[in-house]
DNA sequence: CGGGAGATTGACGCACCTCAAGTAAGGTGG
DNA sequence: CCACCTTACTTGAGGTGCGTCAATCTCCCG
């Protein structure tokens, strides 16, 4: 299938599908970083999801595209255009059943984010945020030229805000009282420095 | 494959699936209405899915269940032993490629209810519930004995504050206020009548 | 008819949003 | 290289929507 691709590059911010796209490519996200969001009437942002390296992007092979995919960083992809997967995908058994059990991930993820929105603080949010930006940087974090327990957060305050349903000045302020706390430095820069894991984990939990 | 199926029947508050299960056992609901749920280590249960006539359960193909299924409802379904569903998918390419689209509508839909959750006032909230609700009952409504524009809701205002991340007090105040605009009316017993589908739409919209 | 679960209503507090000002960082032109 | 401007972030004060606690009410179902 990578031979049927071909290799693409996206700057920040430029749109890969939009809503209401009709038959849009698919791809492979292969360097940096994707948003699936949702734009409201009102002109309101909601980033449903993102997309790291590894992700596989088109779920909407049938029908037409509910969400926009965005790059927030720039990007590195393989793109094929949909009648080509949709081909690959009807040959290749094996290939399809990859993207089932792949989608089914999504569904337990999507559902694992659900319950976290509907309840949790605040606080909780941004500490998850973190610990799971933390955790998908992993080895790469010394690729961003920081140390040992600092990543550099790829997103900004407002795009934190839109993916965790909360206001810039909330993400803003919940970072604040964890610094306040000790249990992460925020030398600048869009980076953290994670001092105490544990209480990390624990304001994710909830536990105030 | 409904051949290989055994029609199972379920009483209200019977567990099909309990997170964890490993291999748990596919089905396709027939009559009824089940639940997809997790509960928190503090005991609070969050609903993160409805289940209708029709709809396939089954997300743990691989590896194990993340959420319970519960019925809400009696219920009815065709069950299958996750084995023999992964040998027939196997077999049959068209009924991956079924299964397939299907995951993928969920997906969509589990965005569609994140963007909601994360934004939406309890009033667009509760006003989407109903709306959706009477969508999906669509013309069973007749069947329970309620007149045009009437509903029985499946849910207890519990399980409703559970599945929109509310309190049932909230719940409870966001349908008297609905009922004092003239929008519904509540003529007890869970039924809901609703007066005036635009408002009602406009509500959910969150257009106070 | 009585008991009990579910639903409604009220009073009150707090977490988060809104509005607004101030500060730091990054990029551009002189 | 520095002044300037723009954008992003921080911090503060005040309002509000929803949660919490508690009392009452309604509807079943025995």
């Amino acid at each position: 299938l990578a031979g049927q691709g071909v290799q693409r590059r996206l700057a920040r911010g430029e749109t890969l599908v939009r809503a209401g796209d009709r038959s849009a490519p698919c791809a492979n996200l292969q360097r940096g970083l994707m948003k699936i969001c949702h734009t409201t009437p009102a002109g309101q942002e909601v980033i449903v999801g993102l997309l790291w390296p590894g992700d596989f992007i088109g779920q909407s092979l049938d029908g037409e595209a509910t969400h926009d995919v965005v790059a927030l960083t720039p990007v590195t992809l393989c793109q094929f255009p949909a009648p080509v997967m949709a081909r690959t995908l009807a040959e290749q058994p094996t290939m399809e059943r990859a993207l089932l059990t792949r989608t089914l991930a999504d569904v337990r993820q999507l559902r694992s984010r659900l319950a976290q929105l509907s309840r949790a603080t605040a606080l909780a949010r941004v500490a998850g945020f973190i610990e799971e930006t933390a955790r998908r940087l992993g080895t790469e974090a010394a690729a961003d030229g920081v140390g040992p327990g600092m990543i550099a957060l790829p997103l900004s305050r407002g795009e934190m805000a839109d993916l965790l349903g909360l206001t810039i000045e909330t993400v803003s302020r919940q970072m604040t009282k964890l610094r306040s706390a000790g249990v992460i430095g925020l030398p600048g820069g869009r980076r953290v420095l994670i001092r105490d894991p544990d209480a990390l984990e624990q304001a994710a939990e909830g536990v105030a």
